[in-house]
This record gives structure tokens, sequence and C-alpha cells, in this order.
DNA sequence: GTCGCACTGCATCCTTCGATGTAGTCGCGA
DNA sequence: TCGCGACTACATCGAAGGATGCAGTGCGAC
């Protein structure tokens, strides 16, 4: 049996979906909040399997309230929406939310979705997984950054130099650091820029960044 | 009537799917490939809805020809696979792929997954969205990254300055990006370094950067 | 109006940067 | 041992960067 928590400030809505989730056999409904506040407090007292979190809350919204039950490890957590605006998608991915849905999505698929959500796995409405991936798919800076074989061609004294550059620092705060004078920086800094192929210290600066020095 | 290229090495389960398929009455199966290349030449000319594309292939694995169809706008992508190893969903979704389902899923999963990737919306198995979820949310570290609000003291010259120089211009590039005598370009960005309490450019690119302009 | 203020623009001057030539050191194979 | 190459180091010089002073413009308050 599956133990849900349904938190959702507009007491139709709230009903609706309290009826939905007990027509299915092997779901029953814990308790409702009318608030976020009281959804963490519940889910406390309760300990749901899953919380059915609408976004838009009064008091606490559910982005937070969300937050805070998978920061204490309350429950898994279902987050469902009118809108599919980006902020609100992933404000509750990043708060840990286990699955995203809309409102206009079936009663069936409400249902799956528990279950889903419930079995430990995650689910996005289609909708909005398009968006998801393009964002992912945009962030990474991880996988495809620069070729980190370029610092292979650098010499030891030159890689130092291009993590101060990293740092902002000017040729004589380099030579300073790294106890040179401050034309031998200035040697190190031309050299390192010709084997990289690049125009000026700020983008030697730039790529020490993305290498993470 | 949804055009599904089949693109997968093993015959027999080749020959499975384009059964499946064949028995939903709106989708047709428009062509079959048994290695990447293949498949995305005949992406290429049979310009089908939705390539149902296999991850380990020979010659030319999945992920390089989801990249390739992708590219070229030829169709959208439906990745396949055995294993829902991260390697291959990150790099399959990296690569622009709309959805990413197991083998192991049903017969009406599958044809389900078709559809809605040929909506032009995005599918994930539950099994995986869970981690893709955790990895979206752990991508941004950088939470709290440096203030915005820094750059409401600058005035919209200064702000497209910084915008130049983060993409590591000069100040000569930058007065002819932004139509100004190279003079004027030094201007602003002194200025700027003045009311952001940088030294150098090269710390304004940086922080241009993190700022994501 | 006109005063003040912020923004944009340019010119001047000094500093920093970056390219280049050269020299000393170390290690290695002939 | 010598020669050779790679690395590190410094000096010099023209180019780029950055600070500062000042002028024109637009806008709101008085």
């Amino acid at each position: 049996m599956i133990r849900v928590l349904v938190a959702e400030d507009q007491a139709a809505v709230r009903a609706a979906l309290v009826l939905i989730l007990r027509s299915a056999p092997d779901i029953e409904v814990a308790g409702e909040a009318a608030d976020g506040e009281q959804a963490v407090a519940l889910a406390r007292e309760l300990r749901p399997d899953v919380v059915l979190m609408d976004v838009q809350m009064p008091r606490l919204d559910g982005v937070s309230a969300t937050r805070q039950v998978v920061a204490e490890q309350l429950a898994d957590v279902l987050v469902l929406t009118t809108f599919d605006l980006d902020e609100f998608v992933f404000g509750a991915l990043r708060a840990g939310a286990s699955g995203f849905l809309l409102k206009s999505a079936e009663a069936k698929d409400l249902l799956e979705a528990v279950r889903t959500v419930a079995r430990g796995e995650g689910l996005i409405a289609p909708a909005v997984t398009r968006r998801l991936i393009a964002e992912f798919a945009a962030k990474p800076v991880s996988a495809p950054g620069p070729d980190p074989s370029l610092l292979d061609t650098l010499t030891r004294r030159e890689r130092e130099v291009l993590c101060c550059l990293g740092e902002g620092l000017s040729n004589a705060e380099i030579a300073v650091r790294l106890e040179m004078a401050e034309a031998t920086a200035k040697t190190h800094v031309s050299r390192l820029l010709g084997k990289l192929e690049l125009r000026s210290r700020v983008q030697a600066a730039m790529l020490a960044q993305e290498l993470g020095l």
C-alpha cells in the first residue's frame, strides 16, 4: 500500500486529487495539507511514501517545501503544477523532486506517476522533458570541455604561470608568487599563449578556469 | 501516420522491433539500418519522423549517429539500449536525443514513446529519470555564484562592454563590435572595473563568464 | 528655463603587456 | 667530451591596456 500526502491549497482541487487517489486499490491518502509549512509538518509526522506537492501555495511555496522534505528524507516528492514554467520545473528538480507532472494529466497518469515515484524511480511530464533535456545538454561544462591534452605541450613552469593567469594575476604578481623576475613571467605568458594558440592573457585565464585550475 | 526508421545491428532484435511497430495502426516502418552510418544515410534519404536508435552499433555508434541526425535536423531520435549506463544516457541526451528507453520496456511503452517523441515531446525511461534529475540538480554547484545584482550598478553601455570582455576581446575589437572609438571602449572598461572593484580586464572577463554572458 | 546629474563619448598620459633576441643550465646520446 | 635540444631566465621595445580630465546630450526637479 502506497501512502500519499496531498499538499494543495485549493480545497476543490485537493478533494479531486484525493478522490482520484482513493480510487486506486494500492494507494491510500495518509493526510492532506493546505500549505507548504503544513506539508512539511505532516510529512514529519505521518512519514508518507510520497508527497503530492503543488507548486503555488501560501506561507511556504511548493519548491521550498520540497527542498525541506527531501533534505530530511521524509518522502519522495511528486510535484504538481498548472503551468510548466521553466522556473517551476528546474526549481522543483533542483530542490530534489522525484517527479514533475502537470495538472492537465489524466487520472491514470497521475496514479501511474505516484506508483513510479514510490518505486524510487523518476518521472517527468513529456511536455517538460524536452526542455529538461535541452537544459541538461546545454549545461554540462564537464564532458565537452576544452581538451586537457593541450596542457601536455606546456612545460611545468608554463603550467604554473597558467594557473596564476586563471586567478587573474598580473605579470608582476605572478613573478612574486613564482619567485621570478617580471620579465620572466612575461616570457612564460608569451610562450604559453603561442602554444595554446591564444591571443591574450584574458583567453588564457578563461581557459584555465574551464580546465579547473 | 508516424514514419519510423529502425537502427539496430542485431537482426533478431531489429525484427522484433519492426513487428511491434507494425502492430500499431498509426505507425509505419520507413526503413531499417544495421549500423550507425547506414542510419544517418537512410535518415537523409527517407526523412522519417522518428529514428529508433540502438546505442551499441558497429562502424558508427548510436550516440554519434544521433548527434549527426540531430545536427542535420533529419528527425527526432529515440535512443534504445539494454544497459542504462550513465555514459550512454548522458551521452545520448547531450547528442540531442529526444528520448531514452530501455529495451526491457513493454511493447506498449515503446509505441507510446514513439508517439510522444513524434509529437515533439521528450521521454525518458523512469529508471533513468531519477539519475538524470540528480545529475541535473548537481550541476549548478555554483549556486552561490557572484551576485548578479552587481550588474545593476552598470550602465547599458558598460554591460555591453562587459559581455565583450567575457569573450576575450581586446579594446580595439570591442570598439569595432560596439561601433565606438577605442578610447571610448577603454573608458567603459575602466569605469566598470571601478564599479565592480576589479583590478584588470582578466578578472572582468572571468566574472562575465560566471554570470553567463 | 536652468540647475544638477547620469550617461556617453573622446583625447592624453603613464603603466602593463607581449613579442623577440639572447644567455645560462641541465640531461642525454653520440 | 662534445653537441644538441629543451627549459628557464632576463632585457628591450613597440603595442595594448587603464586612469583621468573634459565635452556633449538627455532627463527630471525645482
